[in-house]
DNA sequence: GTCTATAAATGGATAGAC
DNA sequence: GTCTATCCATTTATAGAC
């Protein structure tokens, strides 16, 4: 060790921060034009480059979606975090993170889309991206375990109904909250019968 | 009135045909491929034509899209209508109604994702298509009317339930029977919360 | 009704110069 | 690291002959 500071690559960085601006835009344009709507191209031109420059960053459209994936993830897992580092009783903090959890997923359809239904094609997340999604499904049963619902079962039907009542809201009243009106009953029922006495 | 008989127009009966052999076609691509992933030159080969031969019974791909909403919408009527003729009560139809409903979107995940998720860039149902959808709906309604759960809250919530675990069991463990086994137990917690005393 | 021919555009991706 | 040039495949769609 003849360094005691990390040296800082300033290359390296900045190529980083460039492949950050390609997904911003990417991600950008999905929400814009629908997930599987935009091209190499348009990602090229929004972030002022030739489309072959994109190839520098990324290999493949595919390892932009698997960009995109992880990055979404990381996001729920902050999301998540939110809610479970409120100084609330556990099923206090579980009834918070079903609205975090709803408005995550109606606030960007095609986030929505890339995490949750797997509707791109060609598509399919790498090991690192689909760990990432892995933590967040675990953080989450673990806010479910802390209030005695930690059952398989039970995080698997918590989540089913999460991202059922989301999904409808945005495939069928799109702006609105004729779904988001039931999210409250919804955890109630689903308390109901699962909260341990 | 000079004809008592309807007039058979042969050729009318084989284009008919001719569609709904194309159709059978598209859906049974999106089924292999991908709903998003098959393409006209596909169609076309698949029903021993060339691409542009298409055009004489659809006026785009899109004219496809919604010929197999409407298809997949009928089907699904019909599904529902099977589980609603039984001899039972009022419950045990809306009972036998969940995995008919389910499987009928399991079984086909590009179907699902046609008929319940908004997934294809470019489409939007015809007004006609969409009768079809609100015919699926409204009598799905009314079999929860009839047992006593007919509030619009009531039957949104339901859909929102049924679509989600079969959402998550296609996205997250297809061929496999994780959110399947959830079905039940999720048809006795929306009752235990609804069903009149 | 189906074909050939072709348009006109777009897609993702590579090679090689600078 | 970015560009130009280009490839090659593919897309939906139209025109017009047979």
């Amino acid at each position: 060790m003849t360094e005691t500071a990390a040296p800082r690559d300033r290359r390296a960085d900045r190529h980083a921060a460039t492949k950050g601006e390609i997904v911003a835009a990417a991600w950008r344009l999905a929400r814009e034009q629908g997930l599987g709507a935009w091209s190499l191209r348009d990602v090229a031109r929004e972030v002022g480059m030739q489309p072959p420059s994109l190839y520098g960053y990324f290999g493949s459209k595919n390892a932009m979606f698997d960009a995109m994936f992880a990055e979404g993830y990381a996001d729920l897992v902050a999301r998540v975090e939110e809610a479970a580092a409120s100084p609330a009783s556990p099923v206090e903090k579980l009834r918070a993170s079903a609205p975090l959890f709803f408005d995550f997923c109606v606030e960007d359809p095609a986030r929505f889309q890339l995490l949750f239904l797997r509707t791109v094609p060609g598509f399919e997340p790498s090991a690192e991206s689909y760990a990432m999604a892995r933590v967040a499904v675990d953080r989450l049963a673990e806010v479910l375990a802390e209030a005695g619902m930690g059952e398989p079962g039970q995080v698997d039907l918590w989540t089913a109904l999460m991202t059922g009542l989301a999904s409808q809201q945005v495939s069928n009243d799109p702006g609105g909250d004729r779904w988001r009106r039931l999210l409250e009953p919804a955890v109630e029922m689903f308390l109901a019968q699962h909260l341990p006495a």
